[in-house]
RNA sequence: CAGGGUGUAGCUUAGUUGGUAAAGCGCCGGGCUGGGGGUCCGGAGACCGGAGGUUCAAGUCCUCUCACCCUGACCA
């Protein structure tokens, strides 16, 4: 991608009206637009970023035998009712609207009433089960109060999975699997080593939910950590039955704000009992299937990564969600660094590695601020200097010194 | 939803006791520059969130309204 083509642009002066890190860095980067309180566009390089979170994402879904789906966002109020939490009182976060015949529908804030109303047909032997399906997907929440840029929104991306068991010993192991599958995502997306999986209030069907916190002061939520252990207790399930039954210690405790980036919990039958999603046993009984429910919400964790890995200089994306791996940044016009910098830039994107070229007449520390306040892991630089010593230097975006390398060196160290 | 705050150019802001809007960034044209947002000259760009009202006269005062931000509550 050529800047000069790029129809976004960097801004020095982060808007009046944001306040949180994630929202100023991704807006001065061009990577996000505020249509609304709580309502941001995705713009082409935020895209990318969230995009790479989501490949990230589904890879791990699919080899944990996850099938994806794309359920609607329109919801029939019927499937709703029959759970009873179509009306306001019960999920005050509904969006409504109305068909042209005047029947209402509604704009998904959860998905387990479609999705189990969706498999019914499919479900019916022991030898059905267990699988999981999982979406990508919007969702809607009239939330009263929207904050700290895309990290509370109103309508955000989530994934959403289910496991389908056969009994509790089964939906067990998958729980207990995705747990590590949890931990995985987020080290791969660069924050492993701030989230913890914190135990939280498992409503009627389990001791204990668990949730995916992230270390953050931009997050809602307070969780008392123990680091050593790697582990949390959510400020709900905070007394000492539960430290006694988790094997905590108070005084190891260290109170912290945090950001909640994934959430697992326990359902049994509690969708598929209304709709008598069932399946015939073994010894011909019907039994209802137990359901788990794994969420990841895609667009908070690109603010939260930004509020998190951000620096004084702006953005810093882990390679592989970055929204290229190269920062391209060319140094005069001269037709040697011209011609220099573009065939590098195609002989980089011929090897598959992606690259920003920044090919305007900016100056040096223009380009370099652009660089840094993107986040591009990786800054290449051509110029005269780098012309006539026949390599090119190359600095990554958190480090210190710039070192130059042959084309061969430089390729070597970008592809890996 | 309660409390508090803010709306002036694309962005950040200034605007005195009411007298018909100013600057920086960005943008357009040009000069000098050329490795950390450089500099100089010239230019385009705002009916001051919206609607009423007071007044000879409203960005400024009053009323209503909308939007946005913050704190809290809420987050199935």
């Amino acid at each position: 991608m050529r800047i000069s083509e790029l129809f976004t642009k960097t801004r020095k002066e982060a808007p009046a009206d944001e306040v949180s890190k994630n929202a100023q860095l991704l807006i001065r980067a061009g990577f996000i637009h505020k249509e609304m309180a709580g309502v941001y566009t995705f713009l082409p390089l935020g895209l990318r970023v969230l995009e790479n979170i989501c490949q990230v994402i589904r890879e791990e879904m699919n080899s944990a035998g996850g099938q994806e789906l794309k359920l609607t966002t329109l919801q029939d109020p019927e499937i709703w009712q029959k759970t009873d939490r179509w009306d306001d009182k019960k999920v005050d976060v509904w969006f409504k609207t109305k068909l042209k015949n005047g029947s209402e529908l509604g704009l998904g804030p959860t998905h387990e009433e479609p999705l189990v109303r969706a498999l019914k047909p499919f479900i019916s032997s022991y030898k059905d089960l267990p699988f999981l399906a999982y979406q990508i997907q919007t969702k809607f929440r009239n939330e009263t109060r929207a904050k700290s840029g895309v990290m509370r929104t109103r309508e955000f991306l989530m994934k959403d999975l289910y496991s389908f068991a056969k009994s509790e010993k089964e939906h067990d192991e998958i729980y207990k699997k995705f747990i590590d599958i949890y931990n995985k995502v987020f080290k791969r997306l660069g924050i492993g080593d701030q989230t913890f999986l914190t135990f939280a209030s498992g409503g009627m069907f389990s001791q204990f939910s668990h949730e995916f916190q992230t270390v953050c002061e931009a997050g809602e939520d307070t969780i008392y950590l123990d680091r050593k252990k790697g582990i949390a207790v959510n400020e709900e399930v905070n007394n000492d039955q539960v430290l006694a039954d988790l094997g905590l210690k108070r005084e190891n405790l260290e109170m912290v704000r945090a950001a909640e980036v994934g959430n697992i919990f326990t359902l049994k039958d509690k969708f598929s009992s209304p709709f008598g999603l069932t399946y015939v046993a073994e010894n011909g009984e019907n039994q209802n299937v137990l359901m788990g429910c794994y969420g990841i919400g895609p667009s908070r964790l690109v603010g939260v990564i930004a509020e998190l890995l951000g620096d004084e200089k702006g953005l810093v994306w882990p390679a592989n969600i970055a929204p290229a791996l190269v920062y391209l940044a060319r140094l005069g016009e001269e037709k040697q660094v011209v011609k220099s910098a573009n065939e590098l830039y195609e002989h980089l994107t011929e090897l598959g590695v992606s690259v920003i070229y920044d090919d305007r007449d900016e100056r040096a520390g223009a380009k370099f601020a652009d660089a840094d306040l993107m986040g591009i892991p990786f800054r290449v630089v051509v110029s005269q200097k780098t012309v006539d010593s026949g390599n090119f230097e190359i600095k990554s975006r958190t480090g210190k010194d710039s070192q130059l390398l042959s084309e061969k060196d430089l390729i070597k160290k970008l592809v890996a």
